[in-house]
DNA sequence: CGGCTTATTTCAGGACTTGATTTAACTCGG
DNA sequence: CCGAGTTAAATCAAGTCCTGAAATAAGCCG
């Protein structure tokens, strides 16, 4: 109902630049015949487009292919040197900031743990800044040439025109984190919720390439997921879309959560919630252990049959898969991702397993054109997914 | 990540002039210079595609408002005159085909009965053509100033070049049905699930004007949705999102829904899951009594506190909350629109009961920046959705 | 080396949008 | 009843952009 927003013929140029951008970005080298059959321009304005692409030093010619006959064809690339993009991920026990050139190969990375108790945005955002001056020493890169920094926070991000963060995890309330930052870096900031850009990280680089719809579900100590429809996220009306945690699969009772309610989907599969189910039911970790340790353990002693580990494993994939099951009927996704630290710990060795919850928890059709995979993309992936904000910024231009 | 299709000056003239067109459509009359304001194009631009608008007939101008002192603004609108769209509701009992002018007042309507046993695709195709003719000749318009035909039909529709059907209810398989109904008629033919066109029908004209996130609950005999995200229908990947009925509200357990898995919210919301619960508890309805009547009958017994109906009614309330607020967890939509006709039903009484519950089954933020209302357009909606179809095409140029 | 083939570039033409400038259509006060 | 004042719409002269056709470039092959 809304109409997208054009207008003059100069926006034209600007997004025909945008479509060409986006083709030779994602996709081989290609040539400038090659480019105008892939989107449907005419090779004369591919032509002066690339000139334009070229002279401004974005993209390069890189070698050429000789046909039977015939001028050989120049292909073209985007120049992976042009610029370089910082993606930093704010955790709960530190901050990292990654510098990628253009071709997302990275160049520079810098940790700063953080003081579990002490979370505070001035102290979160100081530590951002001292990243980045890190990576930029480390680079040797000028600041000139930084298309960019997206930070990945675990939080809502509230896109008003200057930025307001909330955060459960760190207790921050209506946190103005951009202005924040602003005042250390005159860089081009974007912010968007970590799990949104380990999602935008595995849908463009990792599991989830050449596909416009799927749901890249983290699990880790809770459990939340990015919905990606038509090629771009939902977020919902106040971006907060995706609380995929706690979804009530058992409704009318059911574990207590850590949100207050009962019968979420985090209560049960959450990795939190699967230790302490597994201590409830008897079972113990070695003192001390922190819960990833834990949680592998765990899945090591579930290989016996009958275990108490093994038995509260079948639940918890019972439950993800019917949470799987859910979406897939709900959303009808071309695939699901399946991330997060203890999702990766728990998809390697139950996958088939919660495929077939998957199956059982959805009607026939949707499921059978679904596929349920892995995240390919590690935990590493947050702060990528951040440095594809001042990308994509920098693909449409 | 995939990029719009644009491409000619003359794409942007299209596209400008769509605008134009829906900035029009929806909203009062306005006046060229308001229009300008409104769509961010110069008074020029506007001035000449007025002119190209108004010489073909599609806006007509309608009265100035004069100022004080100065040349007095032109009033523009839409023609409701320029052309016709036509809404076609199939539906398990009867096929109902009704003809509008643009500004959807109704023209004509025509109702067949479908016998119920014979569900045959050709069947309806004849019905639907039939109730074409009827309505053409009933309000006397001539074809040719018919825009297109829109259908709704209960299942699922793939948006083939040439447009597939499966419908479970009506048992067809990859029914070819756009050709069937080609065969009868010229008009351009456009498809979609009736849960949808009623979605959209609610999003336009009724309770979801304005917004640009919502979701659209339909609860009948079963349970559906239509999830509108960014002013657009989600579809899924193979069209066949929505499918809320069949999302597990009581994982490992829970009644038998009759797509075969248990503790589908369908099998405890759907109004034939309520009449069926409400029987084996040991309730009775009067014998040959239609799944409607006995739902209101339900209904009203259930004011007597600590009956059978009661407590029956206060669980579908509850797991009907509880499923509408996994929807606001998981799509944070700025509202809830409840219809089906028994969805009406039970929100006419229960509406506040149903907020109450979703309001406990989901997290704090995004519930509270949702509403929850009923739908507003009732089960003719189905109709009007349908012919919002052409519409939109009609629009869109 | 010359003909042949295919990729790019150049060019003239046509379509658009726009800011500035006119023209149109009223109001109001004398 | 006229003319100044005011606001809306139309017209105009630039300036951009895309495109098909024609020209040019850059190799192959015999």
């Amino acid at each position: 109902m809304a109409e997208r927003k054009r207008g003059t013929v100069r926006d034209l140029r600007r997004d025909n630049r945008s479509m060409l951008l986006w083709s030779l970005y994602f996709g081989d080298p290609r040539s400038r015949q090659e480019l105008s059959l892939a989107t449907g321009l005419s090779p004369a304005s591919v032509s002066n487009v690339m000139r334009e692409l070229i002279d401004e030093g974005i993209v390069i010619e890189v070698g050429n292919v000789d046909s039977d006959g015939g001028r050989p064809r120049v292909l073209l690339r985007v120049n992976p040197e042009y610029g370089y993009v910082v993606g930093v991920d704010v955790g709960e026990t530190r901050v990292r900031v990654e510098l990628f050139d253009l071709s997302m190969t990275e160049r520079a990375k810098a940790d700063f743990p953080l003081d579990p108790l002490r979370h505070g945005a001035e102290v979160v955002a100081s530590r951002i800044l001292a990243g980045l001056a890190a990576v930029l020493a480390e680079s040797g890169i000028e600041p000139r040439s930084i298309l960019g920094v997206g930070v990945g926070v675990p939080g809502t991000v509230q896109q008003t025109p200057e930025v307001v963060v909330d955060s459960q995890t760190f207790g921050w309330d209506m946190v103005p984190f951009e202005r924040l930052l602003r005042e250390g870096t005159g860089l081009p900031l974007l912010f968007d919720n970590g799990a949104n850009t380990m999602g935008q990280a595995e849908l463009w680089f990792g599991s989830g390439r050449d596909t416009s719809n799927a749901v890249v579900a983290l699990v880790g100590s809770g459990v939340g997921a990015s919905i990606i429809s038509n090629s771009s996220p939902i977020r919902g009306s106040t971006a907060s879309a995706g609380e995929l945690g706690h979804l009530s699969v058992v409704v009318g009772g059911g574990r207590t959560c850590r949100c207050g309610n009962r019968g979420c989907l985090e209560a049960y599969v959450g990795a939190e919630a699967i230790v302490e189910r597994f201590l409830e039911a008897g079972g113990t970790v070695p003192e001390g252990a922190d819960q990833e340790s834990a949680l592998a353990l765990l899945i090591y002693e579930a290989e016996i049959p009958g275990s108490v580990a093994a038995r509260i494993l079948d639940e918890t994939v019972l439950y993800l898969g019917a949470g799987i099951g859910g979406l897939i009927n709900l959303l009808n996704p071309e695939r699901i991702i399946l991330g997060g630290w203890a999702g990766l710990l728990l998809g390697d060795r139950y996958l088939p397993a919660i495929q077939e919850v998957a199956r059982q928890h959805s009607l026939k059709h949707p499921f059978s054109t679904t596929s349920i995979e892995l995240c390919r993309l590690g935990p590493e992936a947050v702060a990528l997914g951040a440095a594809t904000l001042p990308l994509e910024r920098f693909l449409n231009g």
